[in-house]
DNA sequence: ATAAACCCTGTTATCGCTAACAAGGCGTGC
DNA sequence: GCACGCCTTGTTAGCGATAACAGGGTTTAT
């Protein structure tokens, strides 16, 4: 007997009303009385209506989905972005539609793109932390309405971004105000644009007080990684303190070091980037970058919402400002 | 000039065919000659034709879309879980809309399946570990197929689980082995299935070699959690030995312990649960009990998937066996 | 030779909704 | 009193696909 879910029209005929006055009960059209509207909305609760959102979709011609292309959501920073994207797009309207990609590389992007373009998604949200070059992002439909989180700045695509040089730059400089002159960097894998940047960052503050920026060793974001790159920076023993692209490294080096017997930070300083939840509760407690992704996620949606609904004073770009959090990783720079 | 997307009719047109043959391609039906097949495919590439899933969705009635009801993805393990029912759900040709949940009381579960049902789902997960009593999902209409993850077993519903009171049990069982007489459990929050289970296994592994079972002091999965219960924990000073119900928790007692001056693992042994990717570079290296959340993801997206398409042979109940990563702290116990 | 059986393709109806236009009823201004 | 406009409601068409049925052509069975 599977009768299938009362239609406007059903809710049409207990009403007395035609089925368009259900219509525009539903989508709050100005122009229907009051007793009308009452009427309606009386047996839309008492029939349990629920409008079919694919026969919507389909005279409309908008799914009122909201594609999201992601790397690893397993990942605090992007699982934290996609919780707010998530919030936003409900509050708006919208249901997400999620990609998690295997890769960053281009044509992996670009697949994704198009299999959500497919999908019939309504807008685009694209966080594509890689550093594809001088094209990124070529097929990118230009009536799709887009937002990049994280990525390069295209110059024509709207995108909202922590600042990681600045970030960057706040860990080194809090390093070199407390004496270090040898600070190291852990960084994250080479074709990563927050890896560009935060190196870039760290360079930046070492050159502006002439120190050396020798000290580089590429990490994969692991903890693992960490843990080696800490093992070759340890072979110069000029380094006093050091800086890892995230906290997972940074968790990663303090195994390092423990092993090697340095401790932290007594003899060597350490600073993360991300702020884990868990940081706070290393031993000793991780001096950290602060990102708040919960507020980049919220303002790309909000971007990504206005641009589709035709609003056209849109930003074109939204800087976060990270702030650094002193905990007891780092001290003075020893003797 | 917004031009439309080509249409089945478009594609049809192009090829000299009716638009109904243009669908039969579309979905590999058999009665359609190799020589027209040819004919619309190429048409179809040519066109750039996409299939309108808005369309195809109101004429079947399924979305090809299942529901995925979470509490806290940047969790590790739903975040896991997540990514491995997406993984499962596009082999399979389904799309995701996953609804977060802010609490896990009856009422928010309740209203979030209300919310996905009338998105117009085909099938439904549930990753509710909420232990509500005995009148669980009542509301979920019996039409829609569902699984539930790591839930209450209804008897009913099929399901996907860890076991949990298997992994505390080796837990236990372990640090019971090495001679620890008094060990002390951190739970996670009270309502949680999984707090219920864990507190289940190590109490009954206690009680089988007759220890007592009072030290238990409940958390909220935190690392700070963690961090005040040992702190109340090491209030009795016979406690050699600490099980975590998951590895965040631990993570804070590690450093409670650290500041008691109180080595892990010659004072104290402690044991956690999950298996982060951290928790191997912690210092110690943290014994803990892994629960492949990956597995439990795809397993449970595959019994969906069974049900969705009338497979009625499908399994009513899976059982996932998780397993101890003995690492560096756990010891014998002191003197 | 004729009917039955197939294989392949086309025609028509329909899913549940919104857009666009039509139209009835009433008040207002001259 | 009549034309006009506004407010509210109804009518018709169409979004792009699949389902159900119809039918022409060829092969097979009797």
């Amino acid at each position: 007997m599977a009768k299938r879910p009362p239609s406007m029209f059903d809710v049409a005929q207990a009403s007395g009303v035609s089925h368009q006055t259900v219509s525009r009960v539903l989508n709050n059209h100005e122009s229907v009385s009051d007793k009308t509207r009452a009427k309606v909305l009386a047996s839309m609760e008492k029939l349990g209506y629920r409008p079919n959102l694919a026969a919507r979709a389909l005279v409309t011609g908008k799914s009122s989905t909201i594609g999201v292309l992601s790397y690893d959501t397993t990942l605090f920073g992007p699982a934290s972005m996609l919780y707010a994207i998530r919030e936003s797009a409900r509050e708006g309207g919208y249901t997400l539609n999620t990609l998690t990609l295997k890769a960053i590389d281009r044509e992996t992007v670009e697949n994704g793109i198009q299999e959500l373009v497919n999908a019939g998604v309504d807008g685009l949200v694209i966080i594509a932390p890689q550093y594809v070059g001088d094209k990124p992002f070529s097929n990118i439909p230009g009536i799709i309405p887009t937002v990049i989180v994280e990525g390069e700045d295209t110059g024509k695509i709207p995108s909202v971004n922590v600042d990681q040089i600045l970030g960057a730059q706040l860990a080194v400089e809090h390093l070199i105000s407390l004496g270090h002159k040898r600070i190291a960097h852990i960084s994250g894998p080479e074709n990563w644009f927050e890896t560009q940047k935060r190196i870039e960052g760290w360079k930046c503050a070492l050159e502006k007080s002439k120190l050396s920026t020798k000290s580089l060793v590429a990490g994969d974001w692991s903890a693992r990684s960490g843990y080696e790159a800490t093992k070759e920076i340890l072979k110069d023993p000029k380094v006093t303190a050091i800086f890892a692209a995230n906290d997972s490294m940074a968790l990663g080096a303090l195994k390092a070091l423990s092993e090697a017997k340095i401790a932290v930070p007594a003899k060597m300083s350490l600073i993360g980037f991300d702020n884990l939840p868990e940081s706070e509760f290393l031993v000793p407690e991780l001096t950290t970058v602060v990102q708040d992704f919960q507020e980049v996620g919220k303002r790309s949606l909000d971007l990504l919402i206005a641009k589709i609904e035709g609003k056209k004073n849109a930003t074109k770009r939204v800087d976060i400002t990270p702030t650094l959090a002193i905990r007891a990783s780092t001290a003075k720079a020893p003797h």
